[in-house]
DNA sequence: ATGGCCCGTAGAACGGGA
């Protein structure tokens, strides 16, 4: 089976990109970021008729994520979630499903903004937070994962320009900190299971011409399991919607798990 | 040195993104 994450920057804008990729190569669960859609206007028909089900969590203008599932493999949604049981927040950024024994978050993690700003704060507080709900998750479900835009720069490899980006926003050694405690709570970075090109990144600037330059950052990850770590048979940055019109400024990743 | 693009909400610029 396939799992994928993909930051839409609005799936209204997108939704053609959308259809067309999972036609061309279609993923069993696909976790949406960035929908920026009222859930009156989730296109939930359109999917449907591209043989996926929709679990979605919208507000006006911002955030937005959502739960695409393909109807022959993985089914309906069960038991969602939308938001951390352990913080308030008005901000729709998380939805969790079970599929079969399989459980997902879809996460859409803070920008932050600046490190040290009042958002910087509210980005650790949140994945603070979030690990909490990680860890009873993970403990109440052996297939889990936790995949979307986490907004944060793993580690030098992931960053086109670690000179220009050392301690900056996406880097900082707070944010990289958390990173590290939401693996250590038993996950798995699904990329770095696997031997990777130099310099694949998953997000690159609309402005100075950053894709064509690969100026980019690596910040939308799939962190699986151990059991589903077993499962893992790839992983990879899918840059072709990139390279499209209107793209989005983030391409989709992909994890390939065995049967 | 700075900002350079895109999106939604508007119905003009602006906040936000990363």
């Amino acid at each position: 089976m396939k799992l994928a994450t993909w930051n839409v920057n609005s799936l209204n804008v997108r939704l053609p990109h959308v259809l067309d990729w999972l036609a061309a190569s279609p993923v069993d669960v696909l976790c949406l970021q960035e929908t920026k859609l009222v859930d009156q206007k989730f296109p939930r028909e359109a999917l449907r008729e591209a043989g996926y089900a929709s679990a979605f969590a919208g507000q006006p203008t911002y955030n937005g994520v959502a739960l695409l599932s393909r109807l022959a493999t993985a089914g309906e949604p069960d038991a969602v979630v939308i938001g951390n049981p352990h913080f308030e927040d008005e901000q729709k950024r998380l939805i969790a499903a079970s599929y079969g024994a399989l459980r997902v978050i879809c996460a859409y993690f803070p920008n932050g903004q600046a490190v040290g700003s009042e958002k910087f704060a509210y980005k650790l507080e949140w994945i603070d937070a979030l690990a909490r709900w990680v860890a009873e998750e993970r403990a109440a479900h052996t297939q889990f994962v936790l995949a979307g835009d986490f907004n944060i720069a793993p580690d030098d490899r992931d960053v086109h320009d670690p000179e220009a980006w050392a301690g900056a926003i996406h880097c900082s050694e707070p944010e990289r900190e958390r990173f590290r405690e939401l693996v250590e709570l038993g996950l798995a970075d699904a990329f770095r299971l696997f031997e990777q090109p130099p310099a694949t990144f998953s997000w690159w600037d609309y402005r100075q011409g950053a894709f064509r330059r690969n100026a980019g950052l690596r910040i939308d990850h799939v962190l699986l399991s151990a059991a589903l770590r077993e499962r893992a048979r790839g992983c990879f940055v899918d840059k072709g919607p990139r390279k499209l019109q209107k793209p989005s400024d983030h391409a989709p990743v992909v994890v390939e798990l065995a049967d």
